[in-house]
DNA sequence: GTCTATATGTAGATAGAC
DNA sequence: GTCTATCTACATATAGAC
């Protein structure tokens, strides 16, 4: 037995970072997250101070994962255009979760810019993540634009998960998915 | 005095729409509304039975809203596409309201999915209405297909509120407005 | 480090006087 | 139709035994 504490401080994150994207923030109560962890709710206090120190802690991890899943795209290929093109796989590889629950990165920021500026901005680094690694890809391929086309592209991206799931249709992600990765080819092929 | 029961329940669905909007429906409590309205918290139960009651009137509410807001589209322009660009409009008219709490469907949508399922459902009628209204005028331009193109619309507003919600930045919003226009004149204006 | 009992506030909803 | 008082449930948070 001996020392279970940084165990189960993760072992809360893991299971408020996949409550607070099913249900959202302010949706999940500390009882949500005891009876998905088994530990005790009083039991949180002794990691964490406040409801909104979990939030931190689940955005930092988030942090942690999309880095990790950005490295898996460096490392899948050494050339920008297709890099970019991995990284749209993200909408079929999860279209199950984003049919269902939207995009855990959109809906936690349209959440929280309503009620918490303070964790908003906080949340907000995620997108400031994605951004500068699409701005940096397109960088790499020499476009004077790149760093508005790392916004159209977040953009399009964040637009087909709210109406995939609003309308609840997998086929608008897989067209749209190969739209965004013809657009991606068309802006990065192009001679001009 | 006399009967002010209708002028109270519409005061109450229109403090409701607003702070539904402004703070997300969960996070809006009869006190909110009570105080808003100068009306009590138990007098809303002579009009409503619940609070998914009031959320249902302000679903309606913002149909009729949405209804009419299309019907000054139809008004302002026998051209179809000049119609289509009337509509992004709302984008730039809103804009404030846009970067303090995005777009009122996507947000309300995206909350919904998350634990209500059938006030969801509920919810996507005002997507519908968008999407027919939509797809109605590209069908009127001849286009085949009109569907596809009334989704991609849809999506790319819903895409650029969330991202210049996320980044409080004005001038995306004014950027991708442009660019949404040029991309409806492209769709609409080509010959093939 | 762990867990129970409890404090404190507020949510949605109800009852009944006026 | 209107308003107050109140109910029950549950939220976050704390205290303190083990």
């Amino acid at each position: 037995m001996g020392r279970k504490g940084e165990g189960n401080r993760q072992r809360i994150i893991d299971a408020a970072d996949l409550l607070f994207y099913q249900r959202g923030y302010s949706q999940t109560s500390f009882q949500d997250i005891s009876d998905a962890t088994d530990i005790p709710r009083g039991n949180f206090y002794y990691y964490f101070k406040t409801k909104e120190e979990i939030l931190e802690a689940v955005v930092n991890y988030r942090l942690a994962t999309f880095s990790a899943m950005i490295s898996q795209c460096e490392a899948g290929s050494d050339d920008a255009r297709e890099r970019l093109l991995l990284f749209t796989n993200i909408l079929e590889v999860n279209e199950n979760e984003i049919l269902r629950s939207g995009c855990p990165v959109g809906t936690l920021s349209s959440e929280l810019a309503k009620t918490d500026t303070e964790m908003h901005n906080k949340s907000k680094q995620v997108f400031i993540l994605f951004r500068d690694w699409l701005k940096a890809q397109f960088d790499v391929l020499g476009l004077d634009n790149a760093g508005e086309l790392a916004m159209d592209l977040l953009a399009k991206l964040q637009g087909i998960t709210v109406v995939a799931c609003a309308f609840k249709d997998v086929d608008y992600i897989k067209r749209s998915h190969a739209e965004v990765k013809d657009w991606i080819n068309l802006k990065t092929l192009k001679q001009s």
